[in-house]
RNA sequence: GCCCCCGUAGCUCAUCCGGACAGAGCAUCUGCCUUCUAAGCAGAGGGUAGCAGGUUCGAGUCCUGCCGGGGGUACCA
């Protein structure tokens, strides 16, 4: 990764301060008026240091430096407050910045950290016989996003949908199909059909409680290998799946296997024995547990008093399985915060026996989506599903597109692509801590801040390329871009791998939204305010290079978001 | 009760691990398409950053308390 101007700005200052070159970079900041320059260095930390006020030492590490400028790509500094700010020179910038885009091209930003390493990664896991929601969706896309970005950094990723393809719930459909179910109602969208058993039996359960009774029955046949109940979960199970890659497929999410709970089934008892062998577990109220206590995390429940196992054993075999089977440098959990005691005692008891890759195991947690002032339920039928917004978004989209540019050759494919972006890009550009409203306005919504809008921007980019027929080279006069516009939007490219660096590293796809959103400005604005294509070979060669860096960052950015980089729209 | 998360413009969100007058989008209003895509651009209005203290040269950002919302807290996941 090359970070020249910080280079350039720390060697500066090396000799006047008396910190670190490295402690130099690291104070460095960007103000945030332009006119204070790019790059800005405050002084106030030094001012015990050298017993002066901040403005003094701003104006006499100035004076030391003035007569050393122009160095390397830093034009010109001045003096101002307790700052001393940084200008770089737009020439020097476009000559390192775009040669280095131009030949890097889509591995531009990117480093080798993986080194070919498994990555795991625990995503979406819906409730088996449920349709999706907008409640899955970002585990879904959250854990794509990672996905993507991780393989960009040399990580072998795996992306495991841990269904919840097991338990309690599915006694209840069985009931509810044996009782009420017709094979007419399978016909079409089978996983409606399911979900009406769900809720029906839901209704039926509250005036007639032996049903309740009778799922655990079924259940526990079930579990037996029952073949009559076995054949019955299977078939749910078809329906479920099929449904589900239907929409993994349209949201390119990134799953490589589908080991449910009811994979892990034969698994828990080796895990357990292990725990038990190291001395971990305990009977407590008929239970067994593993005590937490004494760091806080309660107690860990393994087995019920009834024998049963809870989610926790069947995480754990998982944990212990994927480890076993890929040797992961990292596995990250993406799912809600509700579970995040869940995960600290997981990975707590994988401390305690004694495993250091404890601290390679990461919750990704994130905030609800909530629907109106209401937490999603199935039961309560109070739920959006993913389908219904999908499909408006597309609808809308290709009304648009019908009106702008109705000679576009596959409108309904376009239409897909900006209606999912849009439906994407809302989930993703929230900072995963946060709650999420979920609000048909906010997802059906194509200006601003918005998946749309960055296409839009990449769409214009490749319009450009086509109307300029010639191949793109670097082999230009970098002097002729000068215009604040273009120099802004190289400062910009050049921030690009921190953002890579700073979105792998807490995990947040929020972080590379926030940074093409910008960017996409900072093009709009130049493209706006000057011509690309002229009669002027020279300039236009020099403007295409730099359209041509843009095309390259936003293309990477948007495919890491899952959003289809629009040729047209 | 205890633990965790959130509270920034009417609404939805940023604020670069403490820095210069807190920035965008949506909505409202005003301009800009005979020239490379107007899903765009330029501009206007809109703020006591929940409240009160504290640490610091400096706090939306760190600490304490309170208020409000959400989640978790042993046999759901």
């Amino acid at each position: 990764m090359n970070d020249f101007i910080v280079d350039d700005i720390g060697a500066l200052l090396g000799d006047t301060v008396s910190i670190s070159e490295d402690d130099i970079r690291k104070n460095l900041e960007l103000p945030k008026v332009r006119e204070h320059g790019d790059f800005a260095f405050p002084t106030f930390f030094l001012a015990r240091i050298m017993r002066m006020a901040p403005p003094k030492i701003a104006q006499e590490i100035y004076s030391r430096i003035a007569d050393k400028l122009p160095f390397g790509c830093i034009e010109s500094a001045e003096a101002a407050g307790g700052y001393i700010n940084f200008k770089v020179s737009p020439q020097i910038l476009s000559q390192k910045l775009l040669a280095e885009i131009y030949s890097e091209g889509e591995g531009y930003g990117f480093t080798n950290e993986g080194d070919g390493r498994n990555l795991t990664i625990d995503l979406s896991s819906p409730n088996i016989a449920k349709p999706f929601h907008v409640g899955h969706l970002r585990s879904t896309v959250v854990g794509s996003c990672l996905y993507r970005l991780f393989e960009k950094l040399g990580y072998n990723c795996i992306g495991i949908n841990h269904l919840g393809d097991w338990g309690t719930q599915f006694g209840k459909l069985i009931v509810a199909y044996k009782k009420f179910g017709t094979e007419k109602l399978f016909e079409k969208e089978p996983i409606y059909a399911l979900l009406d058993l769900y809720i029906r039996f839901h209704k039926e359960a509250a005036a007639d409680p032996s049903l309740e009774d009778q799922a655990r029955e079924e259940f526990k046949k079930l579990e037996q290998g029952d073949p009559e109940a076995t054949e019955i979960w299977k078939r749910f199970y078809e329906y479920s799946l099929e449904e589900y890659k239907r929409i993994y497929s349209i949201l390119n999410a990134t799953i490589d296997e589908y080991t449910g709970e009811s994979f892990y089934n034969d698994k828990m008892d080796d895990a357990l024995e292990l725990l038990e062998r190291k001395g971990l577990t305990e009977i407590s109220r008929d239970a067994l547990i593993v005590n937490l206590e004494e760091y806080g995390l309660g107690a860990a429940l393994l087995k019920k008093s009834d024998e049963a196992t809870l989610y926790l054993t069947r995480d754990l075999a998982a944990i212990l399985y994927r480890k076993n089977t890929y040797d992961f440098a990292k596995m990250l959990y993406v799912v809600g915060s509700a579970q995040a005691l869940h995960f600290k005692q997981l990975f707590k008891i994988i401390e305690l026996l004694g495993y250091e890759w404890h601290t390679d195991c990461h919750h990704i947690e994130f905030g609800w989506i909530k629907f109106g002032k209401e937490m999603m339920s199935t039961r309560e039928g109070n739920i959006v599903f993913l389908n219904d917004v999908i499909n408006r978004a597309r609808e809308l989209a290709k009304e648009i597109i019908l009106e702008k540019n109705p000679d576009i050759e596959d409108a309904e494919r376009a239409a897909l692509h900006i209606g999912v972006g849009a439906v994407i890009y809302a989930d993703l550009a929230v900072r995963r801590n946060h709650d999420i409203n979920f609000s048909w306005e906010d997802a059906l919504n194509f200006d601003g801040n918005t998946g749309p809008y960055l296409q839009y921007t990449h769409a214009r980019l490749a319009s450009l390329e086509r109307k300029f027929e010639k191949e793109v080279t670097a082999d230009i006069d970098f002097a002729l871009l000068k215009e604040p516009e273009e120099k802004q939007l190289m400062l910009t490219l050049y921030r690009f791998p921190q953002k890579l660096k700073q979105a792998a590293e807490d995990y947040e796809p929020a972080v590379i939204c926030g940074y093409l959103y910008e960017l996409s400005q900072n093009l709009n604005s130049f493209y706006q305010k000057h011509r690309v294509i002229t009669e002027d070979t020279a300039l236009t060669n020099a403007r295409m290079l730099l359209m041509r860096c843009v095309r390259t960052v936003m293309k990477e950015g948007l495919k890491i978001l899952g959003l289809e980089p629009m040729e047209r729209m």
